[in-house]
DNA sequence: AGTTTGACTGAAAACGATTGCAAATGATTC
DNA sequence: GAATCATTTGCAATCGTTTTCAGTCAAACT
């Protein structure tokens, strides 16, 4: 490894001015300033990051903490937060907590150690407990909040697209719809139900308990809560679903299937977040969409705005839904006149 | 933050005691040990890793280089990298190259800074000469190879595994079996390709040129490709066709679908590399299945060991695909008899 | 008893950058 | 022409660990 030392020398001035030359240009005369640049590049130097780091006590890095790598909305996010980072020279610690706590205690040991400048993190139940270990660093969350007071946010409109997405089912004329919720310790889930129950009241429709089950946000946990509100009896049975995460609707659609149950004649599906999987399966999904990219993008931008700028109020951001009507969803019973639903973009 | 002197300080020992009781146990009597351990968790001590690479002239990280993080295949390689890496205490550096190598130079450049212990990457066409710039890191190639020498590398039976799947649709009768292939500057696809034409040669067919199309390894690329191959006239247009990854089958598939062709009566189609959307489509598709989180989970299990035991030679690995046939291909013309294969798993 | 051995411990020197301070230089002002 | 100022530079201290080296002490030999 090359040195700043060899490339002062190289330069012919002093270690200082080598360094000053490289991180702090302002300070040092022009013409110092290219002899010392390119020294650096003849010599292929790269700064000893850890050397850097120890003495200004802090790193050019940044925390990201998502709860689960494989699903495709977290890997969006995951590249939004990079691209924005490699942007402004940042380098991101990317971990994965599977939605555990403990996991995301960990994590949040293992990156104070590496002293970041701050941490974006998609947070798991307990994080509101798990953030106290990292002092106070700052921190934004990302599409869900833990409630810890604070911290930044950024995060989707999961009460306005929800609500969007029920009354277009009650629109279309169902009456018993019903719901698949996420885990009611993480606030999207509850948001996300929110969103539902208001859709119905301001129809004048009853709640109905039966009709809602939780699901662990993954596949299976869809599949299982859709196969139990499925597999009722046609008067029971609910005539439309909202699904409240991706991964849920997969579950839900293939349980849907393995019942015979034909969507939409039979049943209604509106899931929540986009994904190819949606766009391409047959029939195409209506979904809730959210700009995941840009959620990502902006949660890293939104962070190293407030470390460049550090003004003091914290930044609570929510971006809108988009809800895009495709095939899975029809009038109870099934089409109208055999019409067909064309994609068409709402904005909310 | 909490520094190793102040745990030292309640523990009563020096400040060199405490860092052995930390990190090389035997050389500090047992009492003492047990001192420094509790006065740290007490004090809730987490060393600082700046100082400590920057004394050790390396850290305990590891780069992990993918070319793209929004492919469930590579997403799923990432997190097998980073469970082992976890285990063995390691924190993992990740970086997307969207398969651009200047991305990918710039990332090993900052790595480089951060003093990684090892580096994991999915090279891209020009890693070869990018390698060049991180001197003699130990360095395994994952999934691909770019031929530099010297390095470590885990990948599949990629010529086998499309062997069999060519071997396949030659079994099933077809006799016009197009392939859409990827970029020849990448190892993967070059394998691939010679899986196809061994297979096409052994049973006596002739390689015909116009079959064979390039994509860019993204759905967009498949969809092109796909689409010149299948709106040839029936007499010249493919009766089945080979896909070289996942996310050009989908784009195949996708054009298929907008020109009418019914899979698998019309065309058969089999691709490489399985997926939750491969899995749920409808007809299901028969795939070449790799085994993505081993992968990545032995590449670095792999590399850390090597790390551990430095023994001098390089590995190299190839993991055995499994062919999965399900819905997505028939004998040219369409089922015979209704038949229905189900799934079944053939081991290569 | 004296020497050797081994197990522990502590003082101090690294690691490679950044940065406060002071000195040198040249330009500007009075 | 002296004093002041701004610009540019170098010296040396510093960040928080690890690790070398030398030293202490008790046990185990001869």
């Amino acid at each position: 490894m090359i040195h700043l030392e060899e490339v002062a020398k190289l330069a012919q001035v002093s270690l200082s001015t080598a360094s000053r030359a490289l991180s702090k240009p302002e300070l040092v005369a022009k013409e110092t300033r290219k002899r010392v640049l390119e020294a650096a590049r003849k010599l292929g130097y790269e700064p000893n990051q850890a050397a850097r780091s120890l003495r200004q006590r802090s790193s050019r890095t940044l925390g990201l903490i998502i709860t689960d790598i494989l699903n495709p909305f977290h890997a969006t996010l995951a590249k939004g937060v990079q691209d924005a980072a490699e942007k402004h020279n940042y380098t991101v610690f990317l971990f994965n907590t599977d939605e555990e706590p403990e996991k995301e205690r960990r994590a949040l040991n293992t990156l104070r150690g590496h002293l970041p400048k701050g941490l974006i993190l998609v947070p798991t139940s307990k994080a509101q407990e798990n953030l106290q270990l990292v002092g106070n660093l700052p921190i934004l969350e990302l599409d869900r909040s833990s409630g810890t007071p604070g911290v930044h946010s950024i995060m989707v409109d999961n009460l306005g697209g929800s609500k969007t997405a029920v009354q277009h089912l009650i629109a279309l004329g169902h009456r018993r719809i019903g719901m698949i919720v996420g885990r009611m310790d993480i606030s999207t889930a509850v948001e996300r139900f929110q969103g539902y129950c208001e859709a119905l009241k301001e129809a004048g429709l009853p709640y109905q308990e039966d009709l809602v089950l939780h699901g662990n946000h993954r596949e299976m946990g869809g599949r299982i809560a859709a196969h139990a509100l499925l597999s009722r009896p046609p008067e029971t049975r609910p005539t439309a679903l909202f699904v409240g995460n991706n991964e849920m609707t997969v579950g839900a659609v293939l349980s849907a299937n393995e019942l015979g149950l034909r969507i939409p004649r039979d049943l209604s599906i509106v899931g929540f977040d986009d994904s190819r999987w949606a766009r391409t399966m047959s029939p195409a999904l209506t979904v809730v969409a959210q700009p995941d990219y840009d959620l990502g993008f902006l949660a890293c931008e939104t962070l190293l705005g407030f470390l460049a700028r550090g003004s003091p109020q914290t930044t609570n951001l929510r971006l809108a839904t988009t809800f895009l009507v495709r095939e899975s969803t029809a009038p109870p019973g099934g089409l109208v006149n055999g019409l067909v639903l064309s994609e068409r973009r709402i904005n909310i």
